[in-house]
DNA sequence: GGGGCGA
DNA sequence: TCGCCCCAACGCGTA
DNA sequence: TACGCG
């Protein structure tokens, strides 16, 4: 098949006048044109790149296409990243533009799946339909793709009359525009059309590469990239340059992808001056940048980077035109002045002190400093409401945390802390951190823990009130400690036998599992303690003596979930495929006992409505009337100091092996 | 929540 | 000074 | 060796 270049927009000021326009999403991926036939399947970007071994999900569709149509075919689209059935941003297909990894792929096709928005037909069979007007194109195209796929990896693009309407849309769902299109109008290969406008609601476009600068401070291998464009004498003007957007691991891929281009002159015409040591590239990697105005002197306001694009060749790269976008609004400040907290002094934890001082400082607008035996430590936004369904606050959770310290302190000694941090409270997205901050004050304890690999990772390290609260002040709401300790991260000190209900199964079957774990314990002459997981399910935790390494704990844990699952099929499974399993059974996990993973730890507090708490129970409490939301931030301390520590008594013998060892 | 970064 | 952005990633069982 | 799972 002969290549062809597909038809290009132009820039568009405004909402074109006029009937005879129909309106398209501008799709936020790669432009490709899919050629089709008998044998194979082309997906060539405007840089004449194939990407068909990148996206199989986009060539399989095409194939069955062709398998109906029974002819070759040439469709022009966007290859868009899906996520939750609707296309995403650009961004989202980053990680699948280079891969070239087959099993990477394989695993990529179904973990960021994309699909083909074809929104042009140039060849239908021996038919040429480039001369044909759009809306004849249009509708071989529909027709085509008739019944339209909604789940597919190939489909129909939208298109709509109402150019208002269609950029409403666009604006509410953060699209990056709206192309519009003359429907009288022919395809012109290679052409920029003033037949297809390009009308843009926000600032965005590629720029190459000219360089980067030195990081500052504890910042990896790069600082900023230096940005530039083509005029028309093919001088590279410098443009600004940009630090942010990066991911740690796209910072590093730049890195490596600028390193192997350095140079010693500045390709800029004119040679920047830059805050820090500059290193300079050859010309060749293009990205895209979003930003929020170009400012009077024709630098960048605000740009920000999106993304590599390899399907844009760097002489390309101009300074487009200014579409409809207008600068961003700035956003109204809501933070508020910070006021001195309370100070207090203590040696020993004093605990009222401590609670009082939290109040104090919560009170005072919500920012100070607390005294702890470990030193101090700067706390804010304590006011905030973390739990909105029952108003309760940081400070409600830091106080929790302070009055279950004597408890979980022990419970979470020397063990690595993983963090998910909530610091806008539970209704609002969180997000998982392993790493210790960089800037943990030295109050709070951080080791070097050995990774699986022969690096090590700084991590935080559960013990103390300071760490403890550090990790409240940082948004954690749940404290989630590994099975081992630092001593000996490969051994773990307890198994844990973690139950999931399915679906569809009511907390009474869970308690019907626990029971049904319970006489395999019996049977084996094992003990363990049950405790709440703070969500719907039931931890069972089996104390381990020293010297077990991490499988040892799977493994027992591995022996009493199969027993208690081939006794009891119909309720308790340990089959791993969702679909495979039994309606309205209880998932019997073991294989939570592996380094590095975690479950809510005892008496740790869930980012959950109600703010419940995973709280150890005496075995006679997990009965029909067990109501796990009963225990929670307001309920467990008063239950602790009636009760006492179940954790800490249940725990403190290991179970000896030998029975179930010798039992084969 | 807090640091790096741009402006 | 403010606004924006990032902040993880793997071993296992099954086929 | 790949895929789904937590
Ligand atoms: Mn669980
Ligand atoms: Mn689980």
């Amino acid at each position: 098949m002969k290549a062809i270049a597909p038809m290009l927009a132009t820039i568009g000021k405004e909402l074109p006048r006029g009937d005879g326009w129909v309106f398209e999403p501008k799709y936020d991926g790669i432009r490709v044109l899919a050629y089709v036939n008998g044998r194979d399947v082309a997906l060539v970007t405007r840089n004449g790149l194939d990407k068909a071994r990148q996206f199989p999900e986009i060539v399989d569709a095409l194939r069955a296409l062709e398998q109906r149509a029974k002819r070759p075919l040439v469709l022009d689209g966007e290859i868009v990243a899906m996520h939750g059935g609707v296309p995403a941003r650009f961004q989202e297909l980053q990680g699948r533009m280079h891969v070239t990894d087959a099993s990477a792929i394989a695993h990529l096709r179904d973990a960021s799946p994309s699909s083909l928005f074809a929104f042009d037909l140039l060849l239908d069979g021996k038919k040429t339909l480039v001369t044909e007007p759009w809306r004849v194109r249009r509708k071989h195209l529909a027709a085509l793709l008739q019944p339209p796929g909604r789940t597919s990896a190939l489909r129909l693009s939208d298109v709509g009359e109402n150019g208002e309407a269609m950029l409403r849309t666009a604006r509410r769902n953060d699209w990056e525009g709206v192309i519009a299109k003359r429907a009288d109008a022919s395809y012109e290969p290679g052409r920029r059309s003033r037949d297809w406008l390009k009308l843009k609601i926000e600032h965005r476009q590629e720029f190459v590469v000219g360089g980067w600068t030195e990081p500052r401070n504890t910042r990896e291998h790069i600082g900023a990239i230096l940005l530039g464009y083509y005029d028309s004498n093919g001088d590279l003007i410098y443009a600004g340059h940009t630090g942010t957007g990066f991911t740690r691991k796209s910072l590093l891929e730049m890195y490596h992808r600028l390193a192997k281009l350095e140079r010693k002159s500045s390709p800029f015409t004119t040679t920047p001056k830059t805050n820090e040591r500059p290193h300079w590239t050859r010309p060749s990697v293009v990205v895209e940048i979003k930003f929020n105005e170009w400012t009077g002197d024709g630098k960048l306001r605000q740009p920000v980077f999106i993304g590599v694009r390899d399907d844009k060749s760097p002489r390309e790269v101009t300074h487009e035109p200014e579409s409809i976008a207008k600068p961003a609004k700035r956003a109204r400040s809501t933070t508020r002045p910070t006021r001195a907290g309370t100070k207090r002094r203590s040696r020993q934890p004093n605990y009222a002190a401590l609670l009082d001082a939290l109040t104090d400082i919560e009170r005072a607008g919500g920012d100070g400093e607390i005294e702890l035996p470990e030193g101090a430590l700067d706390v804010s936004h304590l006011d905030k409401i973390f739990f909105p369904e029952t108003k309760q606050t940081k400070g409600d959770l830091m106080r929790y945390y302070v009055r279950v310290a004597p408890y979980i302190l022990p419970a979470i000694a020397d063990r690595p802390l993983v963090m998910k941090r909530f610091p806008n409270g539970v209704a609002s997205k969180g997000f998982f951190q392993q790493r210790a901050p960089a800037e943990a004050p030295d109050t709070v304890r951080v080791e070097a823990v050995a990774d699986v690999g022969l690096r090590t990772q700084d991590r935080l390290i559960g013990g103390d009130l300071a760490t403890l609260l550090y990790v409240v002040q940082l948004g954690a709401i749940s404290i989630d400690p590994w099975h081992s300790r630092v001593q000996s991260v490969t051994r773990a000190d307890y198994s844990i036998i973690d139950l999931d209900p399915g679906p569809r199964a009511p907390f009474s079957r869970v308690v019907e599992v626990a029971h049904a774990v319970k006489d395999v314990l019996d049977e084996l002459h094992l003990h363990a303690v049950p405790k709440t997981s703070g969500a719907s399910g039931v931890h069972i935790v089996l104390p381990l003596g020293r010297g077990v390494p991490n499988d040892g704990a799977r493994t027992l844990a591995e022996l009493i979930a199969t027993m208690v699952a081939e006794r009891n099929p119909k309720i308790a499974t340990v089959e791993r495929s969702v679909g495979l399993r039994p309606r309205g059974a209880v998932y019997v996990d073991y294989l939570q006992n592996i380094r590095a993973k975690t479950v809510a730890g005892v008496y740790s507090v869930r980012a959950r409505p109600g703010a419940t708490v995973s709280t150890p129970l005496r075995w006679n409490e997990i009965n029909e009337q067990l109501d796990p939301g009963e225990f929670t931030m307001d309920t467990v301390p008063p239950r602790i100091e009636k009760i006492g520590d179940l954790w800490a008594r249940g725990m403190k013998a290991p179970n000896s092996l030998a029975g179930v060892l010798t039992r084969g």
